[in-house]
DNA sequence: TGGAATCTGATTGTCAGATAAACTAATGTC
DNA sequence: GACATTAGTTTATCTGACAATCAGATTCCA
């Protein structure tokens, strides 16, 4: 008769940060905003203070929530860059299939190119921001600094869509993404520069389908060296 | 004089999981490589178990370490999917306009279309598996019922792209489209069926641009019951 | 009065030690 | 040899304690 007992009890500490996210959703709780101390946490979910500090810990280094000695819980200000710092050393990012990364990035920075170029219409000042980024991409004399700026460029493509969703996303994208620009070789560097700028140039002219075409195969260039 | 104290001293458990971090890059263990205990791992800090603790509760929330009871310690697996599962607080989504939501939606969805129809053609079942879950979609009685099945459906889209990626982030954002779900009329039930059939069958078909246009107003149609 | 130093209470940070629960591997029985 | 039992290891959780830190109230002095 078995016992199967189906899953592995769920973990306390696990329940316990589940419910401190419920707090936060179901409160509508803002970056900021306090949360119940500890021993409170502890006492209304039926546990230990001890359980409630190891989920707290664990958000913590999400971002989720803060902390701050003598003063008590907060809602975070998640910060991505928080998260992917501790996330980009890991051995097991060189895994991921590269080849699907990029296509996924194609099917993300081709999808928003419409979007772009309808905003660049009633704004000039997104044409300008990204010539000047690319300016600067010109100006670089490193690999590890052509590697952030060309970055930079990209994550500011997306943003200039105004899809704020998907820039969360393509941040944690990035992280996987950075490890095979080690590859890039230096004649590279003025060939994607001016990819670029023809992408730029046909959105502002509100070409789209020639920004599409030249985006696609500026990043399907990576695929050529996996 | 000053006191200055330039950084706050840092926290043990932080130092903690630097040296655990350390460990993993410096010895380059992979994933699924054990580590040392826990008592080990205080031992040679030099700190409490409790501490050790609550870094690697810490770690195991992002993925870089595992845990089994009774075992011990190990390098994690992480992936995107671990990543992105927390994603659903970043205040880029809980405040984001529905709007944008829905064109993120449709960037997405339309943009794994043409991979969807290059695997049709190599493997058959993907067609008759969605077509499958649409005949159950006809079936459906009840509301909640109905909006299970059609996230299921999209669900079973993306994942015929093969790009996991992606099907990651649409978890998340699948989440936020629940919300609005309930305003779902049942006279648009047996449109939104037809559709997904049209989808499919377009895709069958190889006519990559039909599904694409049939999908994106299939989509869109949501934008009319904000 | 005004401002600076100090005190106080609240809260997180860290520790020690103990018990329970889950798993592995060896052991023993038939 | 197959299977049940046992023992040992390791994580999971708890209790209770004390230190460190911080915000705000209080006191003190010019």
């Amino acid at each position: 008769m078995s016992t199967l007992k189906a899953l592995p009890r769920k973990k306390i500490r696990d329940q316990a940060a589940e419910q401190i996210k419920e707090i936060i959703t179901s409160e509508q709780l803002s970056p900021g905003d306090r949360l119940p101390n500890e021993s409170e946490l502890a006492e209304s979910f039926g546990i230990s203070r001890l359980s409630v500090r190891e989920a707290t810990k664990a958000l913590e280094y999400l971002g989720i929530v803060e902390t701050k000695t003598g003063v008590g819980l907060s809602v975070g200000h998640i910060d991505l860059e928080r998260v992917t710092e501790h996330l980009g050393f890991h051995p097991a990012l060189h895994r991921a299939d590269p080849l699907q990364l990029i296509d996924t990035r194609i099917i993300i920075e081709t999808g928003i190119l419409p979007h772009v170029a309808t905003r660049m219409k009633h704004d000039r000042s997104l044409y300008d921001t990204l010539n000047a980024m690319n300016a600067e991409l010109r100006q670089a004399r490193s690999l590890s600094r052509w590697m952030e700026l060309d970055i930079a460029f990209h994550r500011e493509l997306i943003s200039a869509s105004g899809l704020s969703a998907l820039m969360a996303f393509t941040d944690v994208l990035a992280v996987f993404f950075r490890r095979f620009g080690e590859s890039v070789r230096k004649a590279e560097w003025s060939g994607g520069i001016e990819s670029h700028q023809r992408v730029i140039d046909a959105l502002k002219a509100g070409r789209v389908e020639d920004a599409d075409r030249e985006l696609r195969t500026h990043i399907e260039n990576h695929k050529e060296r996996i």
